[in-house]
DNA sequence: CCGAAAGAGGAAAAGGTTTACACACGTGCG
DNA sequence: CGCACGTGTGTAAACCTTTTCCTCTTTCGG
């Protein structure tokens, strides 16, 4: 029958194959298949004006058939979306960010989205790049706690079309931030620690551009003024940084510390026991973020506890095109376990 | 200069802008800007044919002045590849999982490839539907540990250009795999604890549909025909399963435990601390992959060590249209630490 | 029974880039 | 001096889909 209306159509060109270069049916085939255009095709399978119920099923059995499925990039191309974000992360490895890829990816799954991926190995050029690089693809682009200058920032606030950041704030119309106020944060670690009786704190330093370190700079300082003493020692945002920094950490004989994160905590504690010095009996142990490990160290970790899932969440409403590009405030909340307690009586030296 | 010839051109349709939807310049800008054809564009700035140096500076001045970037999806259908590599894990938020993330996502990126993701949180469902969504995006696809049955796993190998399982086989021409030797890695761990004096084992079972699992049941089979005593509990991969299935695990009285992961192994360090039983006193523990955190617990985790770089590394080779479809065999090696030691001298209820 | 409106479907343009082909110009060799 | 060839550039097709506009048929109110 097909047959007989192709000789039919004496004048009609001679049709090369249609399949695409991989080999993949296009639409042309299914149209040609259920003897429609490629419009009603496309009408059928994408829903636009309706179809007679019978034509579409034809389209439908024939696209089953060929097994068609549209060029994702021919899609792109007409609509000027890609159903895309992108996420860019310092450290994909680090649990924290971990959990919010999770997070957000899932919840761009959940709108038909997709989400594409860069680490950055804290690299601030990498991470310039990688934004510009993919800002070109993507619907959004969400830059988890970046570390390049603000200037920079803008560029990749320019060249996007949404831009949303996580843990980081920059003055500019158009981007939305999430961000957890660790000011907030420090504070309540300080006055839990100053209530146990602690006066000389080690905090173990993010990396220098973290702005959510400044963030709990400030927090220190608030401390400070309320006459606790903070030591600071560099450090950064890994488990084996923790690990490293412990050493010096003790030379300044506190009878407490904060680590950065939880995943630093958890080096430090490990540094601790090799060390022989009791947590938190002869040190007190602090953590910030509340890693899904947390609970489950030995001890317990003394925390502030930030929820991920909710920091997803927030930073996924950000790319509704009608959010207003502000900064949500997200509060998270002390979660004493049992690395912290009162320091120990006479001053011992610890690693002694 | 340039509206001298525009003059002279009289019978030059008239040029509506040339933006695209979003406003960003296109390749005709840049033409127009530079007073040459969008092919010769094209060819300074993606490097076809030569093309003088005269010429091609003033492209590039007009490129730089109007901020061109061409426009990926453009790209990708006309070149039929998007040089993107998709990832599906059952576990975003897990430590395995998120380190062979962050490895293939560092090795794409060196080549220039962008890495799409999308977690799956063990449903094979849609595992199956992320996997056949993403194939028709990305130049080859990437299943971590899938759950899926082989049937569904054939179907999205035909669906895509290239597939790569990690932690699975499947008998299919034009897949590559990267399988962990767990039947190996178990024989070690139960022959260390053997070694020791352990004869009651408990291996707390992994996801249902786990290729990974079935290996390591092997290996236990090996293990009992050399006369120790395997006990199975159903569990799974995830930190809390391991700390839920500790209460059941020691109602068989055993003297050492083994876990599907490391993950699941901290959560059973966790609940073991709870309920008084000293490790390795009262029971030693292993774990498998040798998870960042899992030379940082208390005690130290005896466990199975596979490099997750090289896992990355090894799926990434197989991306390279030269690779062979075949399937890479990695060894991992034991690795003792605090966990694990003889059994106690009276057997006593651990849980007393 | 006529005209208008609505419904169903097709033709073709548009989306931005790369590349095969064509063309023009100059150079070197026979 | 003519011809082949190489070099540099332009033209237009191709990639695959969606959508606008248009045509044709049907239906319904007057």
């Amino acid at each position: 029958m097909a047959a007989n209306r192709a000789v039919a159509w004496s004048n009609e060109p001679v049709r090369k194959s249609t399949r695409d270069r991989a080999g993949r049916a296009t639409i042309h085939d299914v149209a040609r298949l259920a003897e429609v255009s490629t419009a009603t095709v496309s009408r059928v399978l994408s829903g636009g004006k309706p179809v007679s119920e019978q034509v579409a099923e034809r389209v439908r059995a024939a696209a089953q058939e060929v097994g068609y499925r549209p060029n994702p990039a021919a899609q792109t191309l007409l609509r000027g979306s890609s159903q895309t974000i992108g996420v860019v992360a310092p450290d994909l490895g680090n649990p924290y960010f971990a959990e919010i890829l999770k997070g957000i990816a899932a919840e761009a799954a959940a709108d038909a989205n997709h989400t594409l991926v860069a680490g950055t190995d804290e690299d601030p050029e990498r991470e310039y790049r990688s934004a510009i690089e993919l800002a070109r693809w993507v619907d959004g682009l969400l830059l988890c706690a970046p570390r390049m200058s603000a200037p920079r920032l803008k560029e990749v606030a320019a060249a996007s079309r949404k831009l949303v950041l996580i843990n980081r704030v920059l003055r500019h119309p158009s981007v939305g931030a999430v961000v957890v106020d660790y000011h907030h944060g420090v504070r309540q670690l300080c006055e839990h620690l100053g209530s146990l009786g602690h006066q000389r704190i080690v905090y173990l330093e993010g990396p220098p551009n973290a702005w959510s370190d400044q963030q709990r700079q400030r927090g220190f300082r608030t401390a400070e003024a309320a006459g606790q003493t903070i030591i600071r020692v560099p450090c950064g945002s890994a488990l084996r940084d923790g690990y490293d920094a412990v050493d010096e950490a003790l030379t300044h004989r506190p009878t407490a510390l904060i680590a950065f994160n939880d995943h630093v905590a958890v080096g430090v504690l490990s540094r601790l026991r090799e060390l022989g010095v009791t947590v938190p009996d002869d040190l007190s142990v602090a953590g910030i973020d509340d890693a899904p490990m947390s609970a489950h160290t030995d001890p317990g970790l003394t925390t502030y506890a930030v929820s991920t899932v909710e920091l997803g969440r927030q930073a996924w409403q950000h790319f509704n095109p009608a959010a207003p590009n502000n900064t949500t405030h997200l509060t998270g909340e002390l979660v004493v376990r049992g690395s912290t307690a009162r320091p120990p009586r006479r001053r011992r030296t610890p690693q002694a």
